[in-house]
This record gives C-alpha cells, structure tokens and sequence, in this order.
DNA sequence: ATTTATGCAAAACTTTTGCATGGGA
DNA sequence: TCCCATGCAAAAGTTTTGCATAAAT
C-alpha cells in the first residue's frame, strides 16, 4: 500500500489524491518504459482497467506533464508521446525515417544547467534533449546527403 | 526573385517547389522568430493571404517538420508550437508557470552528438534541448504564492 | 463527513482526405 | 508542357466540457 514510485510521492505531495485512474496510467506509462502515445494509454488503460473514462486519462495526462512527471513530445503524427521524467530529465535519439528512438542517460548537461540558473535567473526543475538523425538501419543507401 | 532563406534552399534542394502557400508560411514562422503554435501560422497565413488554405499550411507544416526545417513541440495546449530550427538546432528555457521562453545558442552539445553517432551509428542531424523551470518574475524569493 | 476526482457522452477542436484545377519549373 | 501542389469542404480523429455520483482522505 505504499507508494513504491517517486513520482506518487510527488502527486501527493503535492496534494493530490491517490485514485485508481492515476495509479493505473502512471503504471501503463511505467510498464512501457517511458515512450507512449497518448492514444496507446489509452488503449492500455482500457484493456487493464475498462471502467476508467478517457476524459480522466487525458486529466491525468495533463496533471502528470503539470507535475513534471512526463513530457508530451512529438515523434510523429498528430498524438503526442510521453516520455518518462525520471529524476527530471529524459534524452534520446530518434530516427526520424523509422521514428525509433534509442535513450541515454548521460548528457553533461550540469554545467549549463547551472550557468542558466545563474544568467536567467530561473530555477530549473528539468530537462529534455532530443537529437534527429537517421539510425544505421535507415542508413542513408543514396548519395544525397552528405555531411 | 532568388531564395534568401536558406530554408528554402533545403526546400528546393530536396526536389520541392517554391510555392505561395510553403513561401508564406516561411515567412510567418521567421516573423514570429521561431516560435508559434499551429493555430497561429493559420491564422497569420490567413491574415496575410487569405487564398492559401488551411489544409496546404499543415502540408507544409508537416514537410518543414520532415526537411528539419522546423519542430513541433508542447509548450502548452494540445496544439503544438513549432520551433525554427536554425542550422538544425534550437535551445530554449521554458517557465512552466507563464509559459513563456527563453532561447539560448550555446549548448556545448557538439562531442555528445560525436559520441552518439559513433556509439550508435546514427547520423545526427540535429536537436532540441528544452529545459523547464521558473523564470525570475513567476518564482517568489519568497516561498508561498503571489500578492 | 468532506471534497476531490470520476465516468459518461456529447461538444469542441484540430488535422486530414479526395479530387478537380491551378501554378511552378 | 508536365506534374506537383493547391483549395475546398467534409470526414476523421483527438481532447475537453458539464454534472451527478463515487471514492479518497
């Protein structure tokens, strides 16, 4: 009955309440290891759990990106993917021929955080970094592009 | 009548016509440097030529996503704000509370681009680097709320 | 016992098609 | 001239309301 997750700390921390359709998306999000359309969670919470609405998955959706637990990105299409904030920050490559996308998790990005804080006077809370390229499947096999 | 964008260099490098509708949305999305949301470059598209419809601006919208020209990305609201992205990157801080930005050049990402694409054998095109926190005028010295 | 959060289903929007026609190269 | 790209308007989706009720704390 305890919050094993971080993020749940966070949600009642910051007042919210514990209820089913929070618990049950943060776990479809979880489970999918922090890359999901929002049309898939959809479609997870409706299979792991039918009596949960859309209109609370979407409220859920937009609570958890407020609290800073995902971020919506755009991979393609019109849906949104959320990535998982763990510790505030995500970074990944993504394909932008295949749409897959590969993590890491070091970026060296301290430093700048810090000279940011210090510049703009803005107390950073977290981070995304997405770079684009073309990953060695899609490989370019045509001489167009060459750097 | 030479292209002075070098966006419209990609464009026409890539087999693409100059067309009214791709000329006019260029120019709305440098006029607003670079940041503006979807519903915008409608609405601005519409205001300065009137003839070009709504579906050819997300034509084109979606065809500067793909030559990299651009990148949709959630700054709030389901629509999405597309960023510039000038020699294929873009940097920027983003206060969660007013939404408004902050856009910086130096991102130093320059060997961890190197150390991706030879780690992973992608080849990186470009990024986004978005930080979020909260800006100078929305974060109290003091603790608690406004007023 | 209090409120907050939910579910439902329709409403509100945003984005995408299909096709004949106009406009670049 | 030859096709690509457009415009139109309806269709297809996705996300958001409003409100009575359920359920966390």
């Amino acid at each position: 009955m305890t919050a094993a997750s971080p993020h749940i700390q966070s949600l009642k921390r910051a007042g919210y309440r514990l209820t089913q359709a929070r618990l049950t998306v943060l776990r479809v999000l979880e489970d999918e290891r922090g890359h999901i359309t929002s049309a898939d969670v959809l479609a997870q919470v409706e299979r792991v759990n039918p009596a949960i609405g859309r209109a609370s998955v979407f409220r859920t959706l937009e609570l958890f990106t407020q609290l800073g637990i995902i971020r919506p990105t755009y991979i393609s299409s019109v849906t949104p993917t959320y990535v998982l904030m763990r510790d505030g920050h995500h970074h990944h490559v993504v394909c932008t021929a295949c749409k897959r996308f590969f993590e890491f998790d070091d970026c060296g990005l301290e430093a700048l955080t810090n000279n940011l804080q210090a510049t703009l006077g803005v107390s950073i809370s977290g981070h995304l970094l997405e770079f684009y390229g073309i990953c060695a499947d899609c490989g370019a096999p045509d001489a167009e592009g060459q750097t």
